[in-house]
DNA sequence: ATTTACATTAACCAATTAGTTAAACTATTT
DNA sequence: AAATAGTTTAACTAATTGGTTAATGTAAAT
C-alpha cells in the first residue's frame, strides 16, 4: 500500500480540512503548510494564491455535494416512490459522512455568488427524464400538481437543513448529541415517507 | 423625525451590517468604523473587543431569527392547518426581509457551536400546547404520527433552505432572480400546502 | 468658573498575514 | 560529469489587523 502523497495531494488535503472548518476568510496558509507538513513558500508555488488554492477546494467539495449519481437515481427506471426512498437515503447517508461540506458551501456562495458559475461549466444536471415521469403521474392523477423543480427543493430542503442547522436543533429540540443523531439516521426514511404522503392525492 | 443615533448604536448598525455581510473572520474593525463615520478606537472604547461586539450583534441576529412571535403562532389556539399557514407565510415574509441572516447564524454556529448557549439563557422556546394539540390530532386519527420536533424542523427546512442555497438553486433550477423570487413568493403558500398534505391521513 | 466624568481623536504598537526571493537541494536530461 | 529542470528552504517584505495610549474635546456636576 503507498503511502506516498505528492506535496500538491498533501497540500489539497491540508487546505480542504482548513477552508471546510474555517471558510476561506479565517483559513490560514500556514496552517495549511503545518498540516501538510511543509514549508509555506509551497502553497504559492504549486497554487500561486490563497484564492486559487481556495477555487480547487471548493470546486471539488461543491461537486460531490451536488452528487451525479444522485442525479442518476432521478434519471432512472424506477418508480417514482422507490426514487424519493433512494435519493433521500443516500443523500442523508452521504451528508452524515461530510457533515460540514454543506454549511462551507452554502455560506461560501452566500458571500461570493459568482464562484458558482466555474463549477456550473462541468456539471452536467440534467434531470428531463425525471420532469417526464412526474409530468406523466400528474397526469395520470397519481399525485399533487408539484414542478420538478420545487419538488427537489423540497426534498433537498429536507436533507440537507437539518444537519445545517445541528447547533439549533440540537440545542432547542433534543437535550444531547445522541438524539440528534438518532434524529439523522431516523430521517433517511421518515423524510421519504413524509415527501411521498406530501405528493399523494388525497 | 429625529434622526440622532448615539455612538453606540450607529457602531451596533455597522458593525450588524459588516458581519453579516463578511462573517465574524472576515469583518474588519476599520470598515465597521469607516461605515458608522467614527474613529475605529471608539470600537474598543464602547464594545471592547471585535469578538464582544459580534456576540451582541449575534445574539440580536438569532433571537430574530427564533421570532417569540411564531412560537406564540404554535401555541395558540387556531386549528392545526390554520397554524402551519400562518407559521410558513409569517417565517418566510420574515426571511425576506432579512435574507442573509440565517445563512450568517446557521455558518457562525458551524464554526463555534457554543456560541448558541448564551443566546438561550434568554429565549423562551416553549411548544408544549402545539405538542398536545398534535398528539390530540393523531389520536384522533386526524394526521399521520410524526413528533412535533419533526414536523417543526420539516417546517423550518422548507422555509429556510431555499433562501440559503439561493444561489445553487438560481444556477440550477432558474436562469434568472425573477424566477427565484417568484418561486420564494409561491412558497408562502405552497410549502403549507406541502406539509398539510404531508400529515394528512389517506 | 472649576472640577470631574465621559467621549473622541490621531498616532502608535506588536503580531499576523499572504506573498516574494535567492540560494540550496534533488531529479532528469544531455 | 555537467547542464538543465524542477522542488524546497529560510529569510524576508509590505500591508493589514485588533488593540492601546495619551492628549484633547465635550458634557455634566459642583
Amino acid at each position: 500500500m503507498v503511502n506516498k502523497l505528492t506535496t500538491e495531494e498533501k497540500i489539497l488535503q491540508a487546505a480542504e480540512q482548513e477552508f471546510i472548518e474555517k471558510g476561506l476568510a479565517g483559513a490560514r496558509m500556514q496552517q495549511i503548510a503545518d498540516t501538510a507538513g511543509i514549508n509555506k513558500a509551497l502553497l504559492h508555488y504549486y497554487y500561486r494564491s490563497k484564492d486559487k488554492l481556495f477555487e480547487i477546494v471548493f470546486k471539488t467539495a461543491i461537486q460531490n455535494f451536488l452528487i451525479p449519481k444522485l442525479i442518476k437515481i432521478l434519471n432512472s427506471n424506477n418508480n417514482l416512490e422507490d426514487k424519493i426512498k433512494q435519493f433521500v437515503y443516500q443523500y442523508i447517508a452521504v451528508i452524515q459522512g461530510n457533515m460540514h461540506i454543506p454549511n462551507f458551501i452554502l455560506y461560501e456562495l452566500s458571500i461570493n455568488p459568482m464562484r458558482i458559475q466555474n463549477v456550473f461549466k462541468e456539471v452536467n444536471i440534467d434531470i428531463e427524464k425525471f420532469k417526464e415521469q412526474l409530468k406523466q403521474e400528474i397526469s395520470n392523477k397519481n399525485i399533487i400538481e408539484i414542478s420538478a423543480e420545487e419538488l427537489i427543493i423540497n426534498i433537498i430542503s429536507m436533507c440537507v437543513f437539518p444537519f445545517v442547522a445541528k447547533p439549533i436543533i440540537t440545542a432547542v429540540f433534543y437535550n444531547n448529541i445522541e438524539d440528534y443523531e438518532k434524529l439523522i439516521e431516523n430521517r433517511k426514511t421518515s423524510v421519504s415517507n413524509f415527501i411521498i404522503n406530501a405528493i399523494k392525492l388525497k
